[in-house]
RNA sequence: UGGGGUAUCGCCAAGCGGUAAGGCACCGGAUUUUGAUUCCGGCAUUCCCAGGUUCAAAUCCUGGUACCCCAG
């Protein structure tokens, strides 16, 4: 048929998981040529048998022949593409070497970077098709400027634009976000009436390659012999306790201290060089500032300096923020109210309103937390 | 070996004759496409030991033991 013949063709990115499924279903019903592809990223059989327990990773086995399933009762094409070194090389090994140099790492914005929007893209572009498709909550809608903003998506339980911030322009041009206008139960409820054998899948959670969310184990699998174990001390530099490596705490972080003290105390800066953990109460927490680097902006910004929102984590709502651009992709970011938290490793994303602006990486600041928690 | 004080959950700590608060830590769960945070739940049949008084003792009495302080 001459329509079909016309019909644009798209590679989706199937997990196996309720979200991809049903964003490939919608595809199909706006009369699009749908392919697609599970990505095979983790050998699982490796870390399960190093892990004791249940171990249910993001992408097993099961997980390939749940999408293969939906793949063949949907009639398309279906692929699987290993990019485990990719994976390893561009996400795992990175994620080590944040930890064990005092960062806290987010792994689902690195493979999103490079393992789906270039390696995944370009596979798509190789099969012939024009667009790539996720199941990421988000919306890619072109402007009157003539750039595509990325959105929030509607449900904003499940708005997955924190993730997304480093898609270029070309990318979101290549792109298609079929759930961004949904909610997760209207998702699992176009799940059913399609009767897709994983409507009832639970939420994906924690990090797809690591068995048991012990992240620390895993690391200790991977680098052996590491030992990064040291002093905890307090804001003035009494030593109070010990751990175990600072690779097993992150900025904010709470429990595993095992200090006895009359009120909480958490993480509030991690120095790799003395290996040491500095700790403190709640309010020793707050920073009214932070740098990040290698900036990426999806809408270049008209000017040096200007006022917007940001998360500075996932699960956070966009706070008040003031933004000044710097020298060498770095940006400076300073808040009315100081934030709660704000850790190295993890990104910043700069929002203006519902649209994502772009972000970066935030840098080691131990010193501008120190000095927040004194001004207060 | 003169005097004074204290001994209650891993840490801190209420309790003062009526049948063991709370905080921290720890453990478990919920939430969550990162790590955290947060939330919910659990956590001393027993109060240094041994006797005694009492209907009833962690709380009173006696004797031990340990630690602390001041004197030597």
């Amino acid at each position: 048929m001459a329509q079909a013949a016309t019909a644009k063709k798209v590679l989706i990115a199937m997990s196996g998981g309720v979200d991809s499924s049903v964003a490939a279903v919608l595809l199909q019903q706006q009369g699009y040529e749908v392919i697609g592809a599970t990505m095979q990223l983790w050998d699982k059989s490796r870390e399960a048998a190093a892990a004791t327990g249940s171990f249910r990773p993001c992408c097993t086995l099961e997980d390939v022949m749940d999408a293969a399933r939906v793949a063949a009762k949907l009639g398309i094409d279906f692929h699987v593409i290993n990019l485990e070194n990719e994976f390893r090389a561009a996400v795992v090994e990175p994620f080590i070497d944040a930890y064990l140099s005092g960062k806290t790492p987010n792994p689902c914005i690195l493979c999103n970077e490079i393992i789906k929007f270039q390696l995944l893209l370009a596979k798509a572009r190789e099969l012939g098709a024009d667009y790539l498709a996720t199941g990421h909550y988000v919306l890619a809608q072109p402007a009157s400027s003539g750039l595509v903003q990325l959105k929030k998506g509607v449900d904003p339980a499940k708005d997955q634009s924190y993730f997304l911030f480093t898609l270029t322009q070309e990318q979101l041009r290549a792109t298609l976000f079929p759930l961004g206008g949904l909610t997760k139960s209207e998702v699992r409820r176009i799940a059913a009436e399609q009767r897709l054998n994983v409507a009832e899948k639970k939420e994906s959670q924690e990090i797809c390659f690591v068995a048991d969310n012990d992240y620390a184990a895993f690391i200790a699998r991977q680098r052996g012999e590491v030992d990064l174990s040291g002093e905890i001390v307090d804001q003035t530099g009494k030593i109070i306790g010990q751990h175990r490596g600072v690779y097993r705490h992150t900025v904010g972080q709470r429990r595993g201290l095992g200090i006895a003290a009359p009120e909480p105390l958490f993480v509030t800066s991690i120095d790799v060089a003395s290996r040491r953990l500095v700790v403190g109460p709640e309010k020793e927490l707050y920073s009214p500032v932070l740098f990040a680097e290698r900036v990426n902006w999806i809408i270049p910004p008209s000017q040096n300096s200007f006022s917007a929102t940001c998360k500075v984590r996932y699960r956070q709502e966009p706070v008040a923020c003031a933004v000044e651009l710097l020298a060498e992709g770095r940006i400076r970011v300073t808040f009315p109210s100081p934030v709660r938290a704000v850790t190295p490793g993890q990104a910043v994303v700069i929002y203006g309103g519902d649209t994502v602006l772009g972000g970066g990486w935030i840098e080691n600041s131990s010193q501008l937390l120190t000095v927040a928690g004194k001004q207060d």
